[in-house]
DNA sequence: GTTTGAACTGAACGCATGTTCAGATAAAAC
DNA sequence: GTTTTATCTGAACATGCGTTCAGTTCAAAC
């Protein structure tokens, strides 16, 4: 065996899930067959299912590292006003988005795929994130420094509009990462002001 | 026969477009087979190929009309400065995507599913209904009362933000669409201003 | 009352699906 | 050198897929 405690390669789960998340998120979840997964890792089918249950937690496991991933950067974050915590959600958005078109694909595409209970956990996750711009436009529009009639609205608006940018971003394109981060949090900015 | 000139029934061609409308929307084309639409309308699988060549073929076919209406209803607008137009623009954008939940979610997520000759001309309708955005942007940008940086990016900003509505926004619901109208033109017209 | 033809059924086609599992393999453990 | 066990194969299972088509039905046309 490979190891004394524990069980399955260390290096073949990730090459499964990193398969599928490609795969998942060129043909979608539904289209993509368990032998195509296989096939890209190189073995039978049959040996997937030593180290998933099955193909829909295969989905969800790809789903929630994302979103936990994504809170535990936001967790990190230390800036100190609500224009510099906006500032720094905004760019720091754009950029975890940017480094991970097939996770935010497939993670808002393929939730109708979950079982209710993952759909549930996978929702609170999104929520909690959420949670976090909410915080701080109602922080600002407190402290006077936003105008914002409906912070909760403005946090779905706010958050569509940066996700948007995967949807036409291309590296090696007329912009650099860093002018689409500037052009943004512009829109952003101005979007909150007083 | 039903009639002296012409084929196929007047009725069930449409309602097989609605059924599969909706079960595309709810569970994704690929996850969605023949017999359950022909279920949904009350004949046997075979039956549908009187209607349609085949599933591809209506997948594009309920794509298309739909980005069609869309352009449509927008070549009939008849506001004179941009900031009337981008209202006009804002508030329509709004109540059509709004009115048409299934249709929007599936031109946003099957696009993978189409052919490319059939993949190209949506892209095709989708650019047409973009560069009217852009215009009138440009539009405001030269008359000076819209500051915008890149008018083209602004444009996907825009529109991610304002369909973005369709996510969280159900009838009945805290806001009525007018509010709701109302709140996101505001972020749109901070947005762009001078 | 016969002809016409659109509309539909029901079976069939070859092929793919997710998942299971008995058995083979080979490397680590002792 | 034997035992142990993680890993994988290859076949099988029942089921479902999109699509085709010969044959049936039945209302309109003449």
């Amino acid at each position: 065996m490979a190891r004394t405690q524990g069980s399955h390669s260390d290096i073949t789960g990730p090459r499964i899930r990193r398969a599928a998340l490609r795969l998942f998120a060129r043909q979608g979840f539904a289209a993509v067959s368990m032998r195509q997964i296989a096939s890209e890792v190189g073995v039978q089918a049959g040996a997937l299912y030593n180290y998933i249950p099955d193909k829909q937690t295969l989905l969800y496991e790809l789903m929630r590292e994302h979103l936990e991933a994504l809170l535990a950067a936001r967790a990190a974050a230390t800036s100190a006003g609500p224009a510099a915590r906006l500032e720094d959600f905004t760019r720091h958005h754009i950029r975890f988005h940017i480094e991970r078109p097939d996770e935010v694909f497939i993670a808002y595409m393929e939730l109708r795929n979950l079982e209710p209970t993952n759909f549930a956990e996978i929702e609170r996750l999104r929520r909690a994130y959420e949670d976090e711009l909410e915080r701080i436009l109602r922080d600002g529009v407190a402290a006077g420094v936003f105008a914002v009639a409906d912070p909760r609205i403005a946090t779905y608006a706010l958050i569509a509009m940066l996700t948007g940018v995967n949807t036409w971003y291309r590296p090696g394109g007329r912009l650099s990462l860093a002018e689409v981060e500037t052009l943004y949090w512009d829109m952003v900015r101005k979007a909150v002001a007083v």
